[in-house]
DNA sequence: TCGTTAAGTTACTGACGTTAAGTTATTGAC
DNA sequence: GTCAATAACTTAACGTCAGTAACTTAACGA
């Protein structure tokens, strides 16, 4: 915990500035941290140089603060992801992409993915539609990728959105047992192997023959 | 937090059996929590009608205390879900019993899941064995039921172990994400009819035509 | 009956999220 | 230029938490 440096106040309308320091600070603390609980807003505050309770003008508790810090990392996670959508290739090949780069993200973010995959129980204030946060548009796209296969042709005659959810489920399984039990098991230890047969798997049950 | 009886203190060779009872009791306030955290030390101490620093004769932390509770929900677990193996079907009809044993068992017992699922950082006594927790009980069948499928010309062949993890990947996926995200995507309010076609799609990749 | 010790309790510590109330610097209005 | 209004904080505190140190009390064997 170091106070890493005593700020001047702000002036009178800058005060949104002081905020988006706490999200960058709440960011940058989750990296090296274990999980959410670990990020104190007393530490927090050192950080970006000013008192706990100066927080408290700008978030009205923790969790609004981390759901907050949440959407920035879902930015992050759609710059990362986004690009498979443009590889060029078949519906399957960009579906596969995506998952490949859903995983690595996942592993290579383990803490901020964990937080962006906590259900927070914050009230949204009317700006943010739920419907429309960063990472659906990955839902959304997919689902269409998926859509687009089955009239292409190339793909069997499934149900697009649920059929994507399961896609969903199988890439989120995989980054989350890894990161909690990579240990025990032997599979689990190359996640990037395992998405990778997994996405043949799928490749497999939806190709249309 | 109501204190639910002045217990007289245990006679002599008898402290383990207040061990058995907060096990219990942290099991019992799991069910209502949302999460770990929400169930407190004090609260559990109130529930077996003794003060806090007892707990500490017992477990060396909270963290030890609730990887032991975990165990016994990981034996309910395999209560539950055991007997799909016993089911009559071909090793695809079982495979498929267990998943859906599997996803019924985490939406039933959201709390309990999700407890059994972190990573307790605690250092187990040399009488558990990691490789044989009640859990990976279930991981081991099943791997031996791909490969009996395989062996009988059911399935492809594929590699059991890695397949078998793929397919938890799956479950636990569809479970977590149910738990935590059904309100805002309309496909994980149905998780037992999401595990259904999951299985289906699964079932089209892995057999043998 | 008496020392030993298992099975607790009382009293406390430091950290946490959060709130109430006070302070100080900046600003637009006169 | 001064001055009330107020944005941007700070100081001090509350209640709760996990955990510890040190004490007490009851049961048992010798």
């Amino acid at each position: 915990m170091v106070l890493v440096g005593k700020r001047k106040r702000l002036a009178r309308g800058q005060g949104d500035q002081l905020r988006d320091e706490i999200i960058a600070a709440t960011a940058e603390l989750l990296v090296d941290a274990h999980s959410a609980e670990d990020v104190s807003i007393r530490a927090i505050a050192d950080r970006v140089g000013v008192t706990p309770p100066a927080i408290y003008r700008h978030f009205p508790d923790k969790e609004s603060l981390l759901f907050q810090t949440c959407l920035t990392k879902w930015e992050k996670f759609g710059q990362q992801v986004g690009p498979a959508f443009t590889n060029d290739g078949s519906s399957l090949d960009k579906l596969k992409a995506l998952g490949i780069a859903y995983v690595k993200f996942a592993v290579e973010y383990p803490t901020d993915y964990a937080i962006m995959m906590t259900d927070w129980d914050v009230e949204l204030p009317e700006s943010v539609d739920k419907q429309h946060l960063p990472g659906m548009d990955v839902l959304v796209f997919g689902t269409q990728l998926i859509a687009q296969g089955i009239e292409a042709g190339e793909i069997r005659d499934v149900d697009p959105k649920s059929t994507m959810v399961a896609l969903w489920a199988m890439v989120h399984g995989i980054a989350s047992l890894s990161s909690n039990h990579s240990a025990d098991i032997e599979a689990l230890q190359d996640p990037m192997a395992l998405a990778d047969m997994a996405a043949e798997l799928l490749n497999t049950s939806l190709r249309k023959l």
